[in-house]
Formats: structure tokens, C-alpha cells, sequence
DNA sequence: CTTAGTTGCTTAACTTAATTAAGTAATCTT
DNA sequence: AAGATTACTTAATTAAGTTAAGCAACTAAG
């Protein structure tokens, strides 16, 4: 079976979560005995099933002729682990096939501080999970990861994290594949899930760092590095502060949260210094220069991107999502300046929540189901 | 036969040079059999062309079996007409499918001011030419050009050629096929062609403006939008220069060669004001701060993209690369400082010649040679 | 209730483009 | 001249799609 439909297919079912066999056939164009078989296959794997008779019922227009066989993601059962390392807390959750709800995490504890209580807790998290064999661990990893290779190479404050050891230690807990993927990326097919179907787009993540990813034709651009969506670490002129990086005046000395409770508590000694102080602040007394400069850095940033790219949509999301509405609103001016192809159309700057399950699930999919191509990892191009 | 394939094929003879079809075979990983019928096809079409004798020993290794019938692209015959179209001149010259000789430009003309000069100099020109008919016209654009539809949205200058009528006036000359393309997409192809084998790169070029475009597994990255790589229009913070795109502070406002120019005059009043006398005088007193500045500010819009873009490997071309050593150096430093990457590995920043015509070549066999797909425009990757 | 019309799914035969296997051709080595 | 080695070709096989045709299941209408 041409994995390439076998793909298309999984993709699509995502994106409709139910559909007959002919509905799958007409919105990909292929022919009906194709899918036919693969639907076959899928649902022989455990990866598709049978919906109820409600569904039926559910979504459908012309009501003549043999009603046709509902399928979709099986989601009676949990089929990947999904976790989340965050630098302060790590969450663990199983995850169905289907496109899950998000912010109910099964497990958490407090993310230590050395590869060894991390193994002990680790295991301890699995006690508490009823299901003990998964298809795939799916790992969401702040820093840089090389997803290739499963070896984390650099993580602000987890230290211990970086080189092999870490998917090592999961691996011994449970004895399923580990995947590692990187935060934003994982951020940027979540969106795309939860909201397909629409146009190509940059997912900015503002939170411990600043990171992007690249969405082109419901597939994450393809970078040949381990590292890509690095915009946090591009230089803004002027801007002398040290970055963890080894560099100087990097975007992410000034935007990350630490950063701007640092700029915030550097213009009000006298204020507090969370981050519910500032946003107060911001609501009651608008967008100081500090915080002006701050935006127009990360503007430029952001513009710089999409021209490179050619792309026309923006999707934030994390911490300066929270912040009053004036500061997206004069974030999205700076955007719109900055971008040529404001000149000549429509640039479209969202806020968005962030996905971490839905982009885990689209990442398991992608990864464990469909058989893996040494060749297919490049990016292709006509002219 | 696949189209897939059958690309290739072509891609892996534009690079080898000469080869036989079991060279070919070898060096794609495809059957030999599959690469005798897609030869055959291409020769039957004009595309390939058996090699002379002398080509055979050329640059055999091991003499002992029999040797092979070499083939390369079909160059006795110009199946191309090449076509610069530039501010101040036009040039054009017929192209053979090898990669060609640069700088030497079969008939040149200046750039008129109207759609009706063009037409009435473009005729004159066809007639200087021994050939009449061609596979396409291939044409190298500044500023924006949509390549699907063949319109030109902007260019700086020439504002006569926005629209189609561009297009409609060669095609009224020649019949063939026309094929716009953006200037530095083709200097991209056209480095790639002449150094083939290297790693993924952004080119970026430093003329009228400054533009980019990526190249990845020999391919050139498909933005979604008709503008990419418009790296000239990213903003500066602080340089409030305006542009003529309608916004404010744009890099190319600083690093296009007026800009420099502008600026060196600025600096001093009395000196000459020509790129030579600019030029001597960084020989003789090295970087002075206004052009540390500026190679600062191409330099982070250089890295910020590299990050973006997961890249380690620059190529630069044009009149930045004119300039006394000591500003590429500059250059580079100022590159390695601000990318990510280069805390990790090597970072590779190269000066390069535009290979105008190569590119072309290249294009043209992609656009032309192998039958078009719509549904082939994407950019595809795994995860 | 029966019959016709519509739509869904499956089976069978065919098409395309790759593969492997086996044979033939041309050269060098000994 | 015989054997080794490599290049190319031909034939059979495989993989993955297609179209065509038929049965299945439902609605609508006489």
C-alpha cells in the first residue's frame, strides 16, 4: 500500500474525525476500491474503527441511497503516552487517537533536578497509569532536540537532560519507542489540528523562550538542522543583555517571561513583581516605551520570518497572549508594518491557545503509524 | 514513466556532467533498467545526447569491463533563450541544456521606460538571433514576481512591467512558453548547478536591493505566497530611512548598493561618490562605524533567517562581495555571532559569483522538461 | 407492496512503472 | 584465446493504482 495514501488518508481523518469510505475517496481524489483496502488495513491495524450509528446521522446532507459506514481515529483506547516536560512541572497523559481534549493531564510532578530522581519519579507515574504498553511515547521537549536522533542538545535549566540519557531513562520505564519532538513544533501541529483546513502559517510561542515553527501544506517545514524556529535567538540591534545562548542581545533577553518581569521590575522597583502585577500594570496604565521597544523587537523578529518565508498568517501563542488586548493590538501593527506582503494584501496575526495533546497525537500519527522512508524526510519543491 | 524519476535523472545529469546510464543507475539507487528506459525517452526527446568518444575517458576509474555509453545533456543545439531583465540593461542569449559560460551575453540593450519601447527593442533583438524557436523564454525578474501567473507585482523602477503585459509582450515576439522567474531563486538554482553536491543554503544577494531565497535538497523552497525571501524588507530598529516598498526602516534602505553609496556620501561630503572610490576608501581606512552598522544590520537579518530556517551555510553574492576582504570578514563575524547553530558546529559563510545563466538552465529543465503536476507545488516533510 | 433511483462498498480486470533475473555485448587481463 | 568484469537489454514479476461492473441498502413514488 502506497504509504503516500495511506498518509493522506490518516490526514484526512484527522481533519474530518468522521467519514465513510466514499466521503474519504472523494476528498482525495483517489478511487474508492483504493480506499477501500487501505480503510481495510487501518482498521485491521487498530488505527481505524467502526463508528456508532449516531454518528450516521450526525453530519450528513443528501439522504438517499445506502447510508454509508461511518469510521474513524479509534479512540476507545489509549495508544500513545503523551508527556510533557516543562522546566518547572512535567505531565503525563495517555492519548486516543483522536483529537483529545487539552489541559487534563492524567499525572504531574514537580520536574527535578537530576536524570536519576527523574527515573524514580518516572516510574512511580507509571504505577499510577492503567495501561502499561503504548504505540509510542511522544515527549515534548522545551530547547533544542534533535528529533532525529531522540538526543536533547541544549535545554535552559534541565542540564541533565542534554545527550541520549534522557530518552534512555523513558525507555526503560516503558519499553515503547520514544519520540522526541520540540515544543513549538509540536504547538504548531496541535493548531493545526485543532483547526485545519486553514492557510499556512508561522506559530510564534512566547513562554521560558521564544520559538516558531513553520507550517506549509499541513506538514511542518522540514529544516535540515536540529535546530530551526530559532527566532529567539536572533539579534536585536542594540540590545546588549547575555543570553544563556553564549550570545548577546538576543530576542529572547527581552521577551521571554523572565525577561519582561525583569524589564517590568527594573521600571517599577516599587510594584510586584509577578506577572499578574505587570499585566495590571499594563491594563491600567497602556504600553510604556519599555514595554514598546520590547514589542517592536519581537515585530521585527516576527516580520523578518514571514518575509523570508513568504508566508501571510501568524499564530501566537503562550504568555503575551494573557497580557491586556493593546499589547496583540500593537504587537499586530508592528507585524503589518514590517511585512512586504502587507503592502500588497491581507496579513493575518492570530492568538491562539496552545496544543500540546492535539499536536502529540498528530506527531504519534505521523511518526509510528505510517512506515517509516529513510528518503522521505527532505523537503521538495518545484520551482 | 515518473515524472519523480524522471527529474532525478535529469537533476543528477545536470550535476555529473557526462555519465553513463549505469552510472546513472548507481548514483540514483534505481534499477538499471528503469534508468535505460527514462534515457531513451530523454534522448528521443531531445534532452539527452550520446557523449563523443573522448568524453569516455574522461574521468574513468576502473578500465575493465565494458565501458559505458556516456550521455549528457543534449548542448548542440540552444533549446532556451535566457533573458536578464536589469534596471539598466537587458540581456539575452540562447541556452544549451550544459551548464553555460557566464558574463557572456549574446545581444544587449538598454532597459527602455515603456511597455512600447520594450516591445519594438525586444523584436530588434529577436531578429540579431539566428534561432526563432525555443523550448521557453526564460526570464530573470527583480523585485516580485509571481512565477505561477507569469505577473510582475513590483518592481522598483520599472513600474511598466507590472501586470501581464510584460509577459504578453515576449510572447508576442516568440511564441514559446514564458517563464518569469525571481532573480535571486535563480542565482540560488544557478550556485547550486555550479557547485553541485554542497549543503543546504540561503543565498543572499546585495544589488539594486537585497533579496534571498532558500535552496534545500537541490530544491528551492515553495513559499506560499508570490513574495519570499524578502530579506531587504525586514525591519531595522532605529534606521528610519523610508523605503520604496511605502514602509519605514527597511534593511534595504541601508544595504542596497545606493543605500550604500548614500550613506558614504553622507560620511564624506568631499570624496568621490562612485562604488571604486567607496571602495579604495575602506581599503585604506578599514571599517568605519556607519558601515559597521549597516554590515551589523545585514548581519542579524542574515542570522535571524538561519535560525528561522535551521540552516549553517550562507552563500553571499553581489556588490557586497566587490568590497575589500575586511568587510566580508566583517560580515561573517557579525553572522556567526548571531547564529544559533554556530554555538554548536560549524557555521559556513561563502562569497560566490551570480551564475545567472546556470540558474536559468536549471530552471528551465525543471519548468519545461518534466510535464507539469499542479498538485506537485507543496512543500512536503515528515515530521 | 413493488419498483425505480441513488448511493456505498466490493470484486475483477487492466494499467503503469517499478523491480529482479537472466542473457548478450564489449572491453581488459592473463 | 579464455576468463573476468562491467554495460546494456529483454522478459517476467510485483506494487499500487485505475476503471467497470455488480451487489447491498436505503429513499421516494406509484
Amino acid at each position: 500500500m502506497g504509504r503516500h495514501n495511506k498518509r493522506a488518508l490518516l490526514d484526512r481523518m484527522l481533519r474530518l474525525g468522521t467519514a465513510s469510505r466514499a466521503d474519504l475517496a472523494k476528498s482525495l481524489g483517489l478511487s474508492q476500491p483504493t480506499v477501500g483496502r487501505i480503510a481495510d488495513a487501518l482498521i485491521e491495524h487498530g488505527v481505524f474503527e467502526e463508528a456508532d450509528e449516531a454518528a450516521q446521522n450526525g453530519s450528513e446532507h443528501a439522504k438517499m441511497g445506502r447510508p454509508g459506514r461511518m469510521l474513524r481515529l479509534a479512540q476507545s483506547k489509549p495508544r500513545f503516552l503523551g508527556l510533557q516536560l516543562g522546566l518547572g512541572e512535567t505531565y503525563l497523559s495517555p492519548l486516543p487517537l483522536c483529537l483529545p481534549e487539552e489541559n487534563e493531564w492524567r499525572v504531574r510532578f514537580r520536574t527535578p533536578a537530576t536524570a536519576k530522581e527523574w527515573s524514580q519519579k518516572l516510574r512511580k507515574a507509571a504505577a499510577q497509569l492503567p495501561q502499561k504498553k503504548f504505540w509510542g511515547i511522544l515527549v515534548s521537549v522545551p530547547g533544542l532536540v534533535d528529533e532525529r536522533t531522540g538526543e536533547i542538545l541544549y535545554s535552559p535549566n534541565l542540564r541533565w537532560t542534554a545527550g541520549t540519557a534522557f530518552s534512555a531513562a523513558i525507555r526503560e520505564v516503558w519499553g515503547d519507542p520514544v519520540i522526541l519532538l520540540q515544543e513549538e513544533r509540536i504547538l504548531a501541529l496541535g493548531h493545526h489540528s485543532a483547526n485545519p483546513g486553514g492557510e499556512d502559517f508561522l506559530l510564534v510561542d512566547f513562554g521560558e523562550g521564544v520559538g516558531s515553527a513553520v507550517l506549509i501544506s499541513g506538514k511542518l517545514y522540514a529544516h535540515p538542522l536540529p535546530i530551526s524556529g530559532e527566532l529567539g535567538h536572533t539579534p536585536v540591534m542594540g540590545n546588549q543583555r547575555r543570553c544563556g545562548c553564549g550570545s548577546v542581545g538576543c530576542l529572547e533577553t527581552l521577551a521571554s517571561t523572565r525577561a519582561l518581569l525583569d524589564s517590568f521590575a527594573a521600571a517599577h522597583p516599587k510594584s510586584g513583581k509577578t506577572w499578574a502585577d505587570f499585566s495590571e500594570l499594563v491594563a491600567v496604565r497602556g504600553i510604556e516605551p519599555w514595554l514598546a521597544k520590547t514589542l517592536d523587537a519581537m515585530g521585527a523578529g516576527i516580520a523578518g520570518a514571514l518575509n523570508v518565508l513568504g508566508l501571510r498568517r501568524v499564530v501566537i501563542t503562550g504568555t503575551v497572549t494573557e497580557l491586556p488586548p493593546a499589547v496583540f493590538a500593537y504587537l499586530t501593527e508592528v507585524i503589518v508594518r514590517g511585512t512586504l506582503w502587507a503592502r500588497f494584501g491581507e496579513l493575518k496575526v492570530e492568538k491562539a491557545p496552545r496544543r500540546r495533546k492535539a499536536g502529540l497525537v498528530a506527531a504519534g500519527i505521523d511518526r509510528l503509524i505510517v512506515p517509516d522512508e529513510a528518503s522521505e524526510t527532505a523537503v521538495i519543491s518545484r520551482i
